[in-house]
DNA sequence: ATTGGCACTCTCAGAGTGACAGTGCCAGCA
DNA sequence: TGCTGGCACTGTCACTCTGAGAGTGCCAAT
């Protein structure tokens, strides 16, 4: 049984490496096991047996299937640690990032180069941030804007219109206990923390501080929620030929944000791997993905991972996920 | 010659159509040309000797070249007007528009959806425009923000580290002198009018004031001028085969935000083609790229575009690149 | 249980083929 | 002079056929 994983294991990596069918005469001689083609012949049919590869025609050798690379995923103790210079890229890669806007697209740049497959970098999730600061900015008469800060470095802002004007006064009443409400609660907690607002002030501003309010909530709950970037999708056409249909759907899917929003999934610490048809969105069965959740805190605020050809280099694209998860984690506790 | 012109129409026009080289037969029959194929097998001839069609081979029929695309697109009066329910589409698709991000994030994609081509969106080139107001939010000790709203809608924010503590006083002194210097003023005109703003600060501040002058100029100058967005890129697999070499070149090239810019190229009126090889970027010799300008008061503040196969419907696409230009000036002009 | 051998099957690249499309040219016609 | 019909010519494409090669499954021997 060890034997015929291993032979699983011979069949992946010759597979990735060459993207062809491998045989067992190649086989035998590629790789140090010594047993004779004629033995790995009848492992082999074992294997197709249990579904783990397949043949693409009579006279081909085997590939592997779906399920073939999850047995093998799941046998794997040890992701492919990164080279020093790849490390180091990393390092400078980030180095002169100057806000969050900036870090989110260095890192999916570097994320895309370094795996040479799709990068996809998911913002830190708002509803798990928590409020910095609230500021509330008078731009004309009966028009503010509204900046919420969050401690993730996240910065969001809209313009508010209003129906009545507002006294500077009442806008710094305002910004001051909308502050002193929420200052370092989770964002998720400001609809409980700002129901009552509104009763503490006079009449005549009060339907001005419900439409903000409202505003606010909207921003912080309701939408943009979600920001992804997406980079290296030219790395698609690099590989095209592992697509069976075509690189088309797959773009098609990378442009719908709830596509990849559902992709990344919940933030979780984990890694997780799906594989081919794993993945409930039929675009991307001819596709892998890899996803591990990232955060300054150690606990996960968003997400981020890659998509590729399910014939990938599995260990090393895991590997490098991780890690530049891990030095993201690390570069936002430090400079944000 | 006038005639000779007609058959050259007809030729882009039934190749774009078709996708086929197009013989004299299928020219005479198909057109309403009242002469003979053999008649246009002369015109041809000449047209072929000017360089402006091709055979890809001795017995095909022919097919444009870039210059062939040029001089029909020079002889173009007018553009296609959108259909109706085209122009419905483009209204609602904007309404719902809560901010600029929002709005141009909408834009690229009708723009992409109505012209099944590759859409580009420059986001208001912040030089050229306005302030419309400063504001310096103090976040912690020695830590403060900046966020700079242009009359165009945007608005960018940083972070600032200071080397000493700022008293809110000072702040708000300097929050008021900020505005009431540069309000209204263009963007390119801030660093001669900050000028000497620290020197009106007590010296215990003036380090402070000038790394947020500092800061404040960068934002508005020298980085962030830049921010293009890139929908429809699914499009380009579409008509994959179009693309003499493969979709990888264009999907690159698309990546790269200097080459994005290089191709919106300055902002103005009018609108501009480029055709395959009218273009210095290697990697789009396969493409045309059509853009305007737009601009809420009219003049220019940035670009928008599309990018697509040599083989499109010009006037098509032009008609759509120069309404939805329109409709977002108008949008811009009334909601911002 | 493992191995060498052998017959079998299927793919793939290359060569050869005829049908077909479209041309250029020429002579005749208005 | 300009237009047209006819005709020989040329290259592509789709098709078939072929042999070589790869890889297998099975079986008898170790």
């Amino acid at each position: 049984m060890e034997r015929r994983m291993e032979i699983l294991r011979a069949i992946v990596e010759d597979y990735v490496a060459t993207q062809e069918p491998v045989g067992s005469k190649v086989l035998a001689a590629r790789h140090g096991l010594s047993i004779s083609p004629a033995t790995i012949r009848n492992e082999m049919a074992a294997l197709e047996e249990e579904g783990l590869i397949i043949q693409p025609h009579t006279s081909a050798g085997r590939i592997p299937t779906d399920l073939g690379y999850r047995v093998f995923v799941d046998r794997l103790s040890t992701v492919k640690p990164l080279s020093a210079p790849e490390r180091r890229a990393i390092d400078t890669f980030l180095e002169g990032a100057v806000d969050l806007d900036d870090v989110v697209a260095r890192t999916v740049k570097l994320l895309a180069h370094v795996t040479h497959q799709v990068a996809i970098v998911q913002y830190p999730s708002l509803t798990r941030s928590s409020v910095r600061h609230i500021e509330v900015i008078s731009l004309a008469v009966k028009r503010i804007m509204l900046v919420l800060i969050a401690d993730t470095g996240r910065v969001e802002q809209r313009i508010v219109e209003l129906n009545n004007d507002m006294s500077e006064a009442n806008l710094s009443l305002l910004r001051n206990k909308l502050n002193s409400l929420s200052a370092g609660k989770k964002l998720s907690a400001l609809p409980n923390l700002l129901e009552n607002l509104a009763g503490d002030f006079s009449k005549d501003v009060r339907t001005n501080v419900l439409t903000i309010v409202a505003v606010l909530l909207e921003m912080a709950i309701e939408k943009s929620e979600e920001r992804v970037v997406v980079s290296g999708t030219s790395n698609l056409a690099r590989h095209a030929p592992d697509f069976s249909t075509n690189v088309h759907p797959v773009l098609e899917a990378l442009e719908e944000q709830v596509v990849l929003l559902r992709l990344l999934g919940e933030a979780v610490d984990e890694m997780k791997v799906r594989i081919g048809h794993e993945q409930e969105n039929k675009k991307l069965h001819g596709t892998s993905v890899i996803t591990t959740g990232y955060g300054p805190t150690g606990e996960a605020v968003a997400t981020l991972g890659i998509i590729g050809p399910t014939r990938m280099d599995y260990p090393g694209s895991m590997g490098a996920v991780s890690a530049v998860a891990r030095y993201l984690s690390r570069f936002l506790q430090d400079e944000i």
